[in-house]
DNA sequence: GAGGTGACTGCGA
DNA sequence: CTCGCAGCCACCT
């Protein structure tokens, strides 16, 4: 199933919230990157604009699974957006993701695009 | 209404 | 291989 997707906040759902909304969608175990929500919203080059979304996370209810959301490379790029820097790594490895060198093991097989996903 | 910002990405040197 | 630069676009002031 789709994500409500709204473009402009002149709709009920901002861009923050689509990407919030898709970011709830990956399932537990499985992580994702910037570029592959950008792309599924619509945006494809406005990934910096995902990592924005995840700045203004903190704090949602429901909660924003924000540590399965890394960079193309799968390194935990925003992880010191995260109580504290070892915070992230410690929720990717409770869901047996496990990192190293700030790097998510086993990447490209745990990696879940929406855009094949969510077909 | 204009300008600044950024948890990114891809390409060229 | 590593490093730098420019494009990207919704949000906030």
């Amino acid at each position: 199933m789709k994500a409500p997707i709204k473009r402009t906040k002149t709709d009920q759902y901002t861009f923050f919230e689509n990407v919030w909304a898709v970011v709830r969608l990956v399932p537990k175990g499985r992580v994702t990157t910037y570029g592959a929500i950008a792309r599924y919203l619509g945006t494809a080059g406005a990934a910096r604009m995902v990592g924005y979304a995840m700045n203004a996370a903190h704090g949602q209810n429901p909660p924003v699974p924000a540590h399965r959301v890394l960079n193309r490379n799968g390194l935990l790029t925003g992880k010191h957006h995260f109580g504290s820097s070892d915070a992230m790594q410690v929720l990717l490895e409770s869901e047996e993701i496990f990192v190293k060198n700030d790097a998510v093991n086993q990447f490209v097989t745990l990696f879940w695009d929406p855009n094949i996903e969510l077909q």
